[in-house]
RNA sequence: UGGGCUGUCGCCAAGCGGUAAGGCACGGGGUUUUGAUCUCCGCAUGCCCAGGUUCGAAUCCUGGCAGCCCAGCCA
């Protein structure tokens, strides 16, 4: 590995931390990762998750896990689970496991301050009031008659709306700022509602729930983060972000610092679409491996590290990109090409009959688990008078250029011997069904005399192979960008997933394990599935094809 | 139309006033018992547009144009 593999692409949020890191302003990095525990991560947190955890670790300072649990409704324990797991799997190691509704009491003291200090106030209007008083994107709010409540007041209703005296939704406690500002998230935005709703950290402990807005900034200077970073729909809220810590007694200010969200083509990256796919059955769940979401990705096969390099790769800017789907592929490609053992499987198998082979007999073939890495050993296959070639090595009328068997033809067994094919048996439909051949037996491990056999093809010993169900997953969505369509669900493709019922396996196969892909030579990568997969009936999803210049299906 | 943000190759992305890195994709050559891999070569006289400053501009200034985000008691 050269040493340039370890040096993180320049981008400008690492240029704004290593110059603070020079100018001495902090002497020590600190990040956070703070999902809302209301979905499964995706391929867009995996983003975030880099990057927070990537320039913590870059810069010897930490990074927390905190789950943004302000919002009792949408959130579950199980969420936390599964999102803890897959952070944990992407390699990241958490300085802190923080919740925000561990700050519910210092944030509700925090709130008596900004009411003390005159700055915030308990309002009567319904929502659809405070929706009309709030103005447009060009004109101005008006101001709310509970404005002018004193602090007293203010102070009597907000312990009151703690104390469950009111109704869900009659109060709120809002910020003083400015109705008229040309930022909207600071025309008095609401810092508490009325919720009862059952929290799963807190209990009922809490019949009031402390908005976003107001709740993260305090749980970032609490954790003495140095630079919270999020998304690009964020920075109109930094300003409210810096006037709470401003009008707070508190003496950490976190800087704020925006970038721009992941957009992959062919997918959608947004949590409230990827649950309708899963609560409207378009796919088998969080972790269907059609899915973006980090435990679908994992299920399809992809590792770890080819989803860092993902990362790494597409960069860190403000400029809203559209990643190819192309781009993540190679990444997976170019790690499981590295690490992946090969093996043999016949997706869709024809009968071959060796006639000049003995039919009781039977050699034991050594081949390679890796051609490029011969220290990665070599495995037993066993070779027979009856085998399996996939179908489309096989053309009865070959396309222009075709190099694999052909009536009458020569064609090379995938490290075993070269056969021809002497007779093609068709069904009464008019269908191949069986190959009679004959090999050639002093080809083993050598070039034929006198001739050229271009084509390599793989195939299974018929007695030996394992019987397994293929899972071929294509692209979700038939389109680049599904967000686009008037309901994405229309964009989905028909064709996601095909299923093989009865392919064919080499049989050291069997001992397979769900976290170890497979490249299976010349068809692509493949992995055991980690859920459907028993040792009495195999299961293997396809991750990625191999690549394909001669034809693109 | 108020505010915020962004515009460098088909897709990403470095660049920070000294004369356009890199990756993906694409095209072509070589090696190959995987039509894979590997390897070699090609791929922006130009950086949204127009002016200006400068010996010199993708980088600075001015003015346009285009795109994205914001009017939840969601995050």
């Amino acid at each position: 590995m050269s040493s340039s593999e370890n040096i993180p692409a320049a981008n400008f949020i690492r240029q704004i931390i290593t110059n603070d890191l020079e100018q001495q302003k902090h002497t020590d990095v600190v990040t956070r990762f703070p999902p809302e525990p209301n979905g499964f991560l995706h391929i867009g947190h995996a983003k975030s998750i880099c990057l927070n955890f990537g320039v913590a670790a870059e810069n010897n300072g930490l990074c927390n896990l905190r789950f943004d649990d302000t919002n009792p409704e949408k959130e579950s324990i199980e969420y936390m689970q599964a999102i803890e797991k897959d952070v944990a799997w992407l390699g990241f190691e958490w300085a802190e496991l923080k919740h925000s509704s561990d700050y519910f009491e210092a944030l509700y003291d925090f709130a008596v301050q900004l009411i003390n200090k005159g700055l915030a106030y308990v309002d009567n209007l319904s929502a659809e009031q405070i929706r009309e008083y709030r103005g447009t994107l060009t004109e101005a709010g008006k101001e709310s008659p509970s404005r002018s409540l004193s602090i007293a007041e203010n102070l009597d209703l907000f312990a009151r709306m703690r104390a469950g005296e009111f109704a869900d939704g009659a109060y709120v406690l809002r910020a003083k700022i400015d109705m008229a500002s040309p930022n909207i998230n600071l025309r008095d935005p609401a810092l508490y509602r009325i919720r009862r709703v059952h929290h799963q950290r807190t209990g009922d402990a809490w019949c009031i729930y402390p908005m976003y807005d107001y709740t993260h900034c305090i749980s970032d200077a609490l954790e003495g983060i140095t630079h919270s970073l999020c998304t690009l729909e964020f920075a109109d809220h930094r300003a409210l972000y810096d006037w709470i810590l401003d009008n707070i007694e508190i003496d950490c200010h976190p800087q704020q610092i925006e970038f721009a969200r992941l957009a992959l083509e062919y997918t959608i990256v947004s949590k409230r679409k990827l649950n309708r796919l899963v609560t409207e059955g378009h796919v088998s769940g969080w972790d269907d491996p059609r899915m973006p979401t980090i435990a679908g990705l994992r299920r399809a096969g992809y590792t770890a590290a080819s989803i860092r390099d993902f990362c790494e790769r597409i960069g860190v800017t403000k400029k809203d990109a559209w990643i190819e789907m192309a781009v993540l592929e190679n990444c997976i490609r170019e790690d499981l090409n590295n690490n992946a053992l090969r093996a043999m499987a016949v997706l869709e198998p024809l009968k071959v009959v060796i006639e000049n082979y003995p039919s009781d007999g039977l050699e034991i073939l050594e081949m390679s688990n890796h051609p490029q890495d011969e220290s990665r050993g070599k495995r037993k296959v066993p070779f027979s008078q009856v085998i399996y070639i996939e179908q489309d090595d096989f053309a009865d009328v070959p396309p222009p250029k075709y190099k694999r068997l052909i009536a009458g033809g020569e064609v090379r067994l995938r490290g075993a011997y070269v056969i021809k094919c002497n007779e093609v048996i068709k069904d009464d439909a008019g269908k191949v069904i069986e190959l009679r051949c004959s090999y050639d037996a002093d080809t083993l491990g050598k070039k034929p005399e006198g001739r050229k056999v271009k084509g390599v093809i793989h195939w299974v010993s018929a007695e030996h192979a394992l019987d397994a169900e293929i899972r071929l997953y294509d692209r979700l969505f038939n389109v680049a960008n599904p967000d686009a369509e008037d309901d994405f669900c229309d964009a989905i493709n028909p064709d996601s997933l095909t299923i093989i019922k009865q392919a064919k396996l080499e049989a050291s196969l069997a001992a397979a394990k769900p976290d170890v892909g497979f490249q299976f030579e010349r068809v692509g990568y493949f992995c055991v599935d980690a859920m459907d997969s028993r040792s009495d009936k195999l299961v293997f999803n396809r991750t990625v094809t191999l690549r394909d210049t001669w034809f693109a299906k």
